[in-house]
Parts: structure tokens; C-alpha cells; sequence
DNA sequence: TAGATTGTTAATCGATTAACAATC
DNA sequence: TAGATTGTTAATCGATTAACAATC
């Protein structure tokens, strides 16, 4: 039976994971809980439990085989390809098509799709962009499970819906607005505004407690 | 004396604020926690919760006015607009000058870098593109205090260091790698990937449970 | 008044950290 | 062996949820 592991676990493995793969690019055998930690900002007990979750992988006095541990995330994380769809190939969506950092991960963006005629056929990075209503029957010729919004808000409503009928599990959704979706349909919010003003909160409170009377130390 | 509203609460408030806005423009008057816990997604106690640490606003039985909300967050959240500057004008950098979300909530773009000489000079939906070595008078002149990394990976930490030594406060990291930074300056990390395999994630344990003999509710 | 909704307390839940026995 | 580092347990911390008294 596998053990269901957090998904805040999830996002630290695999920052661990990109660390292995530069210390294996560089010929390095071992690494410690400790020095993930150093690498990571995170403590080596949390690097140690969430390594745990996965097994005894590690052994004491010697620490971690880079290649074992390598292997064990692979193994869990990502074993094939995962496909997904664009909506909106607008700025953003542009941007989106073009970044490089999906290939390695084993994501790969699979088919494009835009109201504005304007825009369909359209290849943007090897990318072909569809009319939206092309959508369900696409999406489930190329198998694709995620799907990314990239639409304005005022369309990503409706778009969120398209998704759902074509038989996507899952959304990364760009737009600021909350989706209305089924239960058992995920939802990613990366919300850039929010992650502003969010930091500048933290900014603004470091400054009056730094100020303050009450001494506090830099997380 | 402030009481400090931890970060998940002040995403969240960013949300509700949205809400109200709508709300206020659509001439709604009053609004209950339940209203906004069905158009959040959060449940009602969250939102009580969240709303009382910034005090009393609401009134049993008839719920919040709308106007009284949106001026209780709008005073704790961001009075004055924020200075950012964006670093690496590529596909992603370009993407985020155009980002149409960022005026109506105070943050402002007030310039660009880049080290290609071919970028520099340009204009870009009114921010000019500056060589990157001119970051931190620019910094200074026009009173930024969080800076955008849209560099590729390999120049990323050496721009981080370049924003720290311009006095910058606070970092918004689109590159899948970890900052290293002083303590006193806060970074938040956008990171696609780890948002797509994530999810993924969550997709494919939601089928493991869906199938398995363990019955859970869809969350 | 009766009814509805807030503000808040207490209970629950989950995640992080500390600490240390196991062990190579 | 002595020393170092894992795996794991228990303690702590924080955030969410449930529940209900206050109250308009």
C-alpha cells in the first residue's frame, strides 16, 4: 500500500530532487540531511522526515548515496510524461509556451488553444494552437491531464468549464478569480498579485518589529 | 500595538478584498462569511476568523457591509503603491510588464533590467529596460523595494545579490532554484514546475484512493 | 420576541522541530 | 571502539474547524 505523502512534502522533494541531479552532474557520491538543509533553507529534520516517507533510503554515519536517493523520488515522483494544454495564448500563454524548464521535468505541453481566430494555427515553440472548441476532442486524443488558464478573467470561468467537459483532472490556473470546478478536479491558483502583496506584508511587519521594542529574531 | 496577520490569512484577505470590489460595483450592500466562504471556496469559520483579526466589522444577523469590509482590508493591507523592478527581460520578463493585474492593486513596475545590450533601451508597455549595472542608483532614485527575477537559472543567484546590495527588500523568484540571500530579505518562489508535478501528484492519488477499497471524500 | 449571524473559545488536525536510540 | 548520521518518536507549534454564547 503506498503511503499518501503531503504535498508540501511533494514541492520540498523536488527541490531536493534538482539537487541531486546537479551533485550527480558534478560527480558527487554522498550527501547528508545536512547539507540538503544548507541547500535548501529548510531544517535537516525536515529534510530527514521527508526522506523517511519514502523508505529507509539513507544510512547512518554515511548519509545519503546520491544515486539511490535520486532513483527513489524518480520512482515516486514522475515515472512518464505528463500532457497538458494551454488555454489562452495571449502574453502570458506565450511566455508559458516557451519556457524552458518543462522538458526536463517530463512535462510537455501538448496542444495550444485561442478564441481569437487570429491566433489559431499559429505554432509558437513547436506548439500548434487550435481553435477552443477543438478542445475535449484533442485533449483526449493526446491524453492530456492538466490544464493550464491563461485566459483573462473575464473568460476563465467558462474556460474552466471547457476543461472540465473535456476531461482534464486538473487546473494550473493563472486568472485571479476563484474557479468553480468539481471536487474532483484540482485547482493550482498561481496568483501574482497575491504573492506581491503577500511579500510586501512581510516586509512592512519586519519593519515595525525590527523597530519595535520587542526583539525578534530574522527567520 | 499591530497584531501581526500571518501570511495564509493576508492571501486569503487579498482574495475576499477582490470579492468585495465585485460586490461593491455590483451596488450589493451587505455580505455574510457564508457568502464569501461559498465564492472562496474557504469554509465560513475561516472567514470569520480571518476578518475578526483586523477587528470587529461585521454585525450578527445582518452579516458585513460590504463598504465597511473593503475599507478595513484596503487600510491594513496596501495604502500607498508599491515600487518593483523587474530583472531579465525575456519571454517570462516581457510577460509580466504586460501583466494587466498589477494597476488596479497598487504595484507598479518602475523599470527593467537586463545585461543583453540589444534589450536595453527598449520600452515596454512604459518601463523603460535599463543595463543591469545601473540597478542599484535606479533602485534607490525611484524608491523600489521588491525586485522580480526573471532570469534564466545560471544568472540568478548573481542578479539576487545584485537586488540585495541595491537595497531591496523583497524578491518574487520565478527560477526553479534556491535564493540565497540574507536573512532579512524575504524571497517568494514561483516555480511552475513544482506547481505542475505537484498537481500531478494530487491527480494521481485521487485515482490510487478513487479505485482503491478505502473510501474517502472528495476534498 | 424569534431567528440569524457574528465573534470567540475550545477541540481538532496537521506539520515542524527537537531529541535521541539505533547503527554503521 | 568512538564518532557521526540516520530514522523515528515525542513535543511543540500553528492553523483550521466546530460549536455556541453574545447580540442585533
Amino acid at each position: 500500500m503506498k503511503k499518501s505523502v503531503s504535498q508540501k512534502t511533494i514541492s520540498r522533494v523536488l527541490r531536493y530532487s534538482r539537487i541531486l541531479n546537479d551533485a550527480a552532474r558534478d560527480g558527487k557520491l554522498r550527501i547528508s540531511s545536512a547539507e540538503l538543509a544548507e541547500l535548501t533553507g529548510f531544517s535537516d529534520a525536515q529534510v530527514r522526515k521527508d526522506v523517511s516517507s519514502f523508505g529507509k533510503v539513507g544510512r547512518p554515519r554515511i548519509g545519503y548515496i546520491v544515486a539511490d536517493l535520486k532513483k527513489v523520488f524518480e520512482g515516486l515522483v514522475l515515472q512518464s510524461t505528463v500532457h497538458v494544454v494551454l488555454f489562452g495564448v495571449g502574453n502570458l500563454g506565450s511566455a508559458i509556451l516557451r519556457y524552458p524548464g518543462f522538458d526536463q521535468e517530463k512535462i510537455r505541453i501538448v496542444a495550444a488553444f485561442d478564441r481569437d481566430k487570429s491566433r489559431v494555427g499559429r505554432e509558437i515553440n513547436g506548439v500548434r494552437v487550435y481553435d477552443i472548441a477543438e478542445a475535449p476532442g484533442l485533449v483526449k486524443r493526446l491524453r492530456a491531464q492538466i490544464g493550464i488558464n491563461a485566459t483573462p478573467v473575464v473568460a476563465s470561468q467558462e474556460v474552466a468549464e471547457t476543461m472540465v467537459r473535456a476531461g482534464l483532472q486538473g487546473i494550473i490556473n493563472f486568472a485571479p478569480v476563484t474557479l468553480n470546478v468539481p471536487a474532483d478536479v484540482f485547482v493550482r491558483n498561481i496568483d501574482f498579485t497575491i504573492e506581491f502583496l503577500s511579500l510586501f506584508c512581510d516586509i512592512q511587519n519586519s519593519g515595525k518589529t525590527a523597530a519595535g521594542s520587542r526583539h525578534r529574531k530574522a527567520a
